[in-house]
DNA sequence: GCCCTTGGTTAGTGGCAACTTACCGTTCGT
DNA sequence: ACGAACGGTAAGTTGCCACTAACCAAGGGC
């Protein structure tokens, strides 16, 4: 997925999906500067995490944007999101019981965050 | 931005800040199956695309997972689906005035989506 | 003072993946 | 039925990047 993504050829194809809507092979290789061939491998690396679908026209393999791909990419984001969050109150949980007994405000070097 | 998202040892990295919360780097070295310089150099890349922020501590680096880099990310993804809709949408609407007079329900191909 | 720890940097290497060229099957037009 | 357009696949090359080893600088503890 995130590989898929990683490729900025692959984001340029995406791209030109987006701004100009469901496209062919040749066209799509017309607007990228990359050869005919190269699409078609990238275009099987989208398809293949659900980025884009494509659809056969006689001999013209029409692809476009897909959902899929973007709301498991979305998905991962807020789940990463919300598990680090967590996972940062727990750090600081764990850390509080090291302050010093007698004197809140002194604490142990690990629960000072920010500077 | 998707560049530094897309090597898997870098999502390791992200990964373990996310599950352990702040962490050192020979720490981080010792939980990643990769030596320490990979690491640095790793989050030498996460950094500078705002993905971590690092706090030196004595000669501890502590690195940490940073919203910047995550919030652009889920702007670019609001944007670009956004973006995408709407071309989509125009691309319906160029293709509307193709539909044969006098029979509404005979389109042209290109106007057919799913399946 | 010294030494050990920590970590960033450099130089060099290896492997992978992006790309092109060539080939082949399919489908449309005539 | 024949040729052309379209596109997927295979084979081969190249360039980039992830990784390691070696070196160096800075702090902390004794």
């Amino acid at each position: 997925m995130l590989d898929a993504l990683g490729d900025p050829t692959r984001r340029v194809i995406l791209e030109t999906l987006r701004r100009g809507g469901p496209c062919s092979v040749s066209t799509l290789a017309g607007q990228v500067p990359v050869s005919r061939p190269a699409i078609s491998q990238h275009l099987k690396v989208l398809g293949a995490v659900g980025l884009v679908r494509h659809e056969s026209r006689g001999t013209r393999n029409i692809y476009r944007i897909h959902r899929t791909g973007l709301d498991e990419l979305r998905d991962w984001l807020d789940q990463f999101w919300g598990d680090a969050l967590e996972a940062y109150a727990d750090h600081i949980r764990r850390t509080e019981d090291r302050t010093v007994p007698g004197r809140p405000d002194v604490r142990t070097e690990e629960e000072r965050d920010e500077h």
